[in-house]
DNA sequence: AAGCCCGCCAACCGCATTCGC
DNA sequence: GGCGAATGCGGTTGGCGGGCT
């Protein structure tokens, strides 16, 4: 910390934020709501730039982030989000409700991307033992955007029970997703996270969720793991408002890509932050 | 007890994008 | 449409604390 830059302000304070600072910060939050950071500055007093008092709320302050450990669930699904997003934190962590995109970025690179390539190490010494021609795949963070290109590039592998199809060809105005199966029932069950159950009306139109085995809970890790190359557009996906599905605790509609289900979700859920 | 090492995480930076005039 | 300011985002830095020697 501490380097000096050309956008630097002069006489604004730089280093760890004091409880007074952050009152002052929460007072404001409080009286005014979020936005206009730069003007936290010139009506308290307080010494810091926009862009620090935004970090700081967003980060830190916010009443809504939780704290402590990653759970196993939770770090399951930042694995599977980063696969299908790669480094777009602040898309990842608005999928997950409580945690920022500072503290996802902090844990996959303090953390996770270490456990990573301790696997893939692994895998590899697997596979070079069992088949000489092993493929190499390397690389640490094959999803970065530097990599990928961003959205669309690394995607998940496909794999097969719970996938959005995209019904395009009918070229209606919307395009449509659906979750297939190879059987359809009236309604199904899903789980999203812990406890939490989605109610899918399968209608044509709609989402229908489905597996083999209908009568088994499903969790939206599996979902958003199963989600292929190809059969879902990814913009589609990001474009769903998640928001909506915090503010009811009755089954609801959500929209994707242009279709809807009524589902129900924990109360906690906090989709899109941005 | 002291020094070193290492992981965690708050906070910074620069660039990109959006907003307001 | 152009421009500057504000905001958002991802990458990186560095302080701090805990574990190890």
């Amino acid at each position: 910390m501490g380097r000096s830059s050309r956008f630097e302000k002069v006489g604004m304070k730089k280093g760890a934020w004091t409880a007074r600072e952050d009152q002052i910060l929460i007072d404001y939050v409080k009286k005014h709501g979020e936005g206009k950071w730069g003007k936290i500055s010139k009506e308290t007093g307080l010494k810091r730039c926009g862009k620090s008092v935004r970090l700081r709320w967003l980060n830190y302050l916010r009443p809504d982030i939780k704290r402590g450990n990653i759970a196993d669930d939770e770090e399951e699904l930042i694995i599977r989000l980063h696969r299908l997003l790669g480094n777009r934190w602040s898309l990842i962590a608005g999928r997950i409700p409580g945690r920022t995109d500072n503290e996802i970025k902090n844990y996959w690179n303090s953390t996770l991307r270490r456990k990573l390539q301790q696997e893939n190490h692994l895998n590899e010494i697997k596979e070079n033992s069992s088949s000489p021609s092993g493929s190499g795949a390397d690389e640490d963070d094959p999803h970065s955007t530097k990599n990928n290109g961003g959205v669309g590039g690394g995607m998940v592998e496909p794999t097969s029970s719970y996938c959005f199809t995209n019904h395009n060809e009918k070229k209606e105005d919307h395009q449509r997703y659906h979750l297939e199966s190879t059987t359809t029932t009236t309604t199904n069950k899903t789980t999203f996270f812990s406890g939490a159950t989605v109610e899918a009306e399968a209608n044509k139109n709609d989402i229908e969720l489905a597996g083999d085995d209908l009568s088994n809970d499903v969790t939206w890790n599996d979902f958003i793991m199963d989600l292929n190359e190809g059969q879902l557009d990814i913009s589609e996906f990001l474009q769903t408002d998640f928001s909506k599905l915090c503010e009811s605790e009755s089954p609801m509609k959500v929209e994707v890509g242009g279709c809807s289900t009524n589902h129900e979700l924990p109360n906690n859920w906090a989709g899109g932050r941005s």
